[in-house]
DNA sequence: TCGTAAGCGAGACGGTACGTCGAGTCTTGCT
DNA sequence: AGCAAGACTCGACGTACCGTCTCGCTTACGA
């Protein structure tokens, strides 16, 4: 009722006549949700990841860290899964490079990425919500798109190198970034020595070359 | 450390032959510990990894699975990390296969690879112990060597390759054997969808040839 | 004090004529509060002491119930308990009756009194204030007043006894009171079954007579 | 267990030596509960009880003052309510004595008791369970007898009255028990005043004695 | 007649306690 | 000394209310 007055009034003065895209529907009855505490679970959820890990993250650490009380939380995230992919999300993800030639712009783009590893969690969530997501098919829901998005630079530079002629245009370009980023992943998991930015270059020669010597 | 602790168990049980001069001496006083009991762990453990995943599994129900006491499992490992490492070292590996050429050494070896990814807890189990060992030092050095000795008819088919020639001799094999694994490690974390057999040869030829069309 | 708003504002609302003098000044800036959600608030609290008793009784159950914001409780009552000494102070009380004899005036009176314990959330009330009173001063202050005017039907009984000579003049009138309704509120306290109207005869008779056998 | 120990009391009280059949069979798999832990949690209960009385009364607080994990107290007593049964039953109890006439022996025994209110937490516990017994059949079930065992001695005083014809061999026991101890519930339920040792011979007097002027 | 100040329902806020669960340890009596 | 059973302390879980605090709104008064 009141609700319909309101929207009825926001749109009569953004005067957009049928303007179906009201997003701000839905709105408030009572104290709105603070941004602020938002934001406040958020970092103290990836301050807490970086220092203790995912596995001895509790809601009840967070919380405290955050000066927030536990029902805040539980209000916006259901449990600390989603509560992980949603700080997880907040980190930045590959930035797109594009210097003309693929190999330069993998490089360029993994050696910025592999600098991330050293400033940010990422190293110690990621495996942790691939291990979740096999037997949590609605964190797989939330965590997928967020994944998916994060790659997306990478195969923008495939597809500006099939543009340009330098691979074929037939390639399976998913196979094909699951192959660049397959070592960093594969020594990510199951290594813990930092991957050293010396490696990138190695990795994405082979990657391009491939391992069998040319005939 | 438990390896160590069974072999000595078994030896003392079984084998009294050449036994005076073993260093295990120290045996027993008192009632040795059962082999029984201990597999049943180890079988409750891969059973229920299977069903609920590594992150539900409790100790608590790994002992009322096996029919064994909390102490039983305690007595062995420190906890469950061990003890989930220790029975995913007892789960079937890479099998060496030797066809004369190094791309359908590949194929062999993970098309058969992935058979057990279906069979078994492996593809829970994996990513679980990788998000652990980074924030475990003790951990790591757990399973550091599983995984090492778990791929090594990998390197040893790289090593017959380069033998043969057909691969260059100063190629790094260690990083040749990570873009291999590398698009199944990605796939087998970051989606829902079990890797399919038929996506092998793509892969491997891909690895093999690379990505850039050769000029 | 709840009473004196409360008289104040009917006041304030009705009659304009002797106002100028009164103290309640100060009177009103802004909206006035409403008469409306106070008798809602109150009715709700009984109904929900008679359905759930005490100490399952919330605040939030009784906003609720009340269709009132929390905030609208908290503005009048600084506490549940304040308020369940006032809703409680709304529950009728001891009737008086005046029919020349003391026996049959306490009859009388008990007889009508039992019947309010079976149609409204008293039994369920007294005991429950009664047990907070003791750590409560600040709910002792409101609630032994509400007492003892509650009561004073049947001191005025005991005075007009001693009046017609029914009772010595120097008898303990305080002490009286408390030995006729002694029975009767050990009953409530201790016991589950409800006090039968046909027990009041008994405890009345036997109070005035005495336990003794007169010699 | 505390069934067990009532239960083995009354059997030892109603001396019927030869049970052979003793129920207590079932006995011990794995380690027996601690006495010592269960004895530490009754006198902390105490010990609140008297300092913060029966609402601000938390099960985490007995636990804290007990030195005792939460689920040792929840093993033994479903909520707070059965354990201030279970450590009210450990309160002193009216003591019979027997000086050879009825309002005597009452002075006595009211007095002594009179005492304990003041030594102990009864004063602030009965309240609370009288109020809670109210909503909560299982509750009554278990507090009921302990307070039928608690005022026995009083109908023993008065059924010694009777064999000695100090009152009428009709006389309803149990109402003129709740005679005599209604002014000191009464007073204890509904005042903030420590009920005075002095009070104990008036209150006798008028309970036998009787409010009316004997005619 | 209109501004303004307080009241209104709604509901989020930081807290505290709830009752449950599992971790890892300890104590039974038995083997 | 190992075994199954199960109680132990500890600490996190996710929920429910507490009493307080915005929100956007209504409502009456006094300028």
């Amino acid at each position: 009722m009141t609700k319909i007055e309101r929207a009825a009034t926001g749109r009569a003065r953004s005067g957009r006549g049928a303007t179906a895209s009201d997003k701000d529907v839905a709105a408030s009855a009572g104290r709105p949700r603070s941004e602020e505490a938002h934001q406040a679970i958020l970092d103290a959820t990836l301050a807490l990841l970086g220092e203790v890990g995912f596995s001895a993250l509790t809601v009840e650490g967070v919380a405290g860290r955050a000066g927030v009380g536990k029902a805040t939380i539980y209000r916006r995230w259901a449990s600390k899964l989603p509560l992980v992919v949603d700080a997880f999300g907040g980190l930045p993800a590959l930035e797109d490079a594009d210097t003309g030639s693929l190999a330069s712009d993998l490089k360029v783009m993994l050696r910025s990425y592999l600098e991330l590893f050293n400033k940010t969690p990422l190293a110690a969530v990621l495996p942790a919500l691939a291990s979740e997501r096999a037997h949590d098919p609605a964190l797989a829901e939330l965590f997928d798109p967020v994944l998916l998005q994060r790659r997306s630079p990478l195969v923008q530079a495939l597809e500006r190198a099939v543009a340009r002629g330098e691979v074929s245009a037939d390639l399976d370009l998913d196979l094909a970034a699951d192959l660049i980023v397959g070592p960093i992943a594969v020594r990510l998991f199951f290594t813990g020595r930092k991957i050293q930015a010396k490696m990138v270059d190695p990795m994405v020669d082979m990657a391009l070359g491939g391992i069998a010597r040319p005939r």
